[in-house]
DNA sequence: TTGTATGCGTTATCAA
DNA sequence: TTGATAACGCATACAA
């Protein structure tokens, strides 16, 4: 049992090195400041003590926190958790650190975790999505703590978002889906009361129907949450209802997987008999059999620029304009044209 | 524009309930110790004003932040985003809130972000593999800041540590595919030297083969960053060598998929011509075609626990005991026994 | 049940 | 170039 000595202090590291506080502070602050005599001292005594500056004091005294929250809907997805390592490794680029929570996709936690973010010392937030309750936009006004929107742009919006137009996106491959002769189609989608990307991607459909004269009812929807095995149910019952769709568009890559994989084991040959389309452009979207044609969302890039926006933002320095991304379709190989029956 | 007022204090809501500061604090903190009436007209201030504490006074005050930090190799890698997020809706439960940084595998980099993250305020740190320069632990140790490691189990290590032994699952998996007739074995490995586990990974490999009274030095090795490219790539070498491995093992899943697409690209029957071998069970390993044979990471499991260790410690109480949790080896498509020629 | 008063460890202003 | 000192906003011991 050792005895746990209290954690050194500024006064600790001045006593030992013989200046005042201040000086020490400057050291550490301001280096080019102080003679380079009395740095060697100072520095010297840091080490032997093992000093590192109380957070909370120095925040306080400095009004600065150093970090910035995200709070994304799941770690789980690759999607997110990609973006948000590079929203850190551009973070740390600036000197600041992340906190991380995440909402399940639940806008009562995300609510939940935004005040609790901010109360962490939170000085900026990056948010996915621009649908929320107006009393927490509300809040962080107050707060004074900015934010940035990211997986969506809506230049309609009041706030600034660094995304791409996933209604678009989605509008783009379903026109091409549409042009190889597909007219049954079908949408395994997540839940999309509170999910705006999930109904922009779900408008984005209807858009291109409506375009090329369908009519955006015979659309089958599927709602569940993104998971391989829900995929794969909703796949399913698609497949087993009166008029078999010929292309099957998935909210996410998640979802398309599992409809692969319960085509497999159902013997129905994709894209022979029916086309799969996926969205994000994961890995798993890749590594898939066949490999999937889906959306790439450019979640790095956003995650970068995300961060640029938000450290200008922390430094008081002019609102960067809302930035649009482009979410690029990538064809492979789930996708043909009808069969001629 | 909109000019920004100074963010409200305790002081402001004080005088908008017209209370003491102590006793708006008691209210948010102990909110039993006060008085029905005054509770209500306390909070309804708080809601008026948008109140949220001051993050560095509250820390200095309480000496506490609630925030506890967790430095991983990568997000990228899905058995790190899923364990933390697993560690991040533990530590939620239990009223912390969590920093995070990545390393690149890079030790120099863990290191200086295991010093910004106590500097930022982290009370307790999750770390990957006990290896690292005793410095560090020393720094750890008079900061006070209590830390588990995971990711690895090992007995010998003086630190607390919730993870599993990576030497032994990877002896595991190989003596099965030893057992099936496999003699001409090589690995896709990270960079050992600075990768305790993928050291360990190697050693049990070694193992195996002493056991079932093979030379290990005639197991072949190559060592890539993990990336399906680079999987693919250290495959490609591999099987064009003198004399063509039967199963190539893989440090990861990650490199694994990349081995087992370039096989498919060489037309190089897995597992008919060649058995491919991943580790950690990330979906990535069920779906991809074959279906991956590999070792089963406890992952979510480990990030729960780890957080429950941590809060314990940073709660003062008795420090847990090293927990030792198994990776089971799961059977899929893509082992099987030597062909008879 | 509520109020008063002190201290927490920095940074920053000012003077030396 | 350095030192003394006043904030910073909250929690809490103590008093009422």
């Amino acid at each position: 049992m050792t005895t746990q000595r209290p954690t050194p202090t500024l006064h600790d590291v001045a006593a030992k090195a013989g200046v005042s506080t201040a000086t020490v502070s400057r050291c550490l602050n301001f280096p080019d400041q102080v003679a380079e005599r009395t740095r060697k001292k100072v520095m010297t005594a840091v080490r032997a003590l093992g000093y590192s500056p109380n957070f909370g004091a120095k925040a306080m005294a400095a009004k600065r926190t150093n970090t910035i929250g995200a709070i994304i809907p799941t770690m789980e997805n690759a999607v997110f958790a990609r973006g948000l390592q590079a929203f850190q490794e551009e973070l740390r680029v600036h000197g600041f650190t992340l906190l991380v929570a995440s909402s399940s996709y639940r806008p009562d936690v995300e609510e939940e975790q935004i005040r609790s973010l901010v109360a962490r010392g939170a000085e900026a937030l990056l948010l996915i999505g621009h649908e929320r309750d107006p009393d927490v936009y509300r809040f962080l006004e107050t707060q004074g703590v900015p934010c940035v929107v990211t997986w969506a742009y809506d230049p309609h919006q009041p706030r600034p978002s660094v995304g791409f137009d996933n209604c678009e996106a989605m509008r783009t491959l379903a026109a091409r889906v549409i042009s190889l002769g597909h007219r049954d189609l079908a949408l395994i989608s997540a839940d999309t009361a509170s999910n705006d990307r999930a109904k922009a991607r779900q408008r984005g459909i209807e858009h291109a129907m409506r375009e090329a004269g369908l009519s955006p009812e015979t659309l089958s929807i599927i709602e569940a949450p993104y998971s391989i095995e829900n995929g794969a149910t909703a796949f399913e019952t698609l497949m087993s209802s009166n008029i078999r769709p010929t292309a099957v568009f998935c909210g996410n890559d998640v979802l398309a997987v599992g409809a692969l994989q319960r085509a497999r084991d159902m013997k129905i040959a994709v894209p022979d008999d029916v086309s799969i389309l996926g969205f994000d452009d994961i890995e798993l979207a890749q590594v898939a059999f066949p490999a999937l044609t889906t959306v790439h969302v450019p979640h790095r890039e956003m995650g970068r620029r995300a961060a640029q926006v938000l450290v200008q933002q922390v430094q008081g320095q002019p609102m960067l304009e809302p930035v649009e991304l482009t979410a690029e379709v990538i064809i492979r190989d789930t996708l043909a044209g009808v069969r001629a029956h």
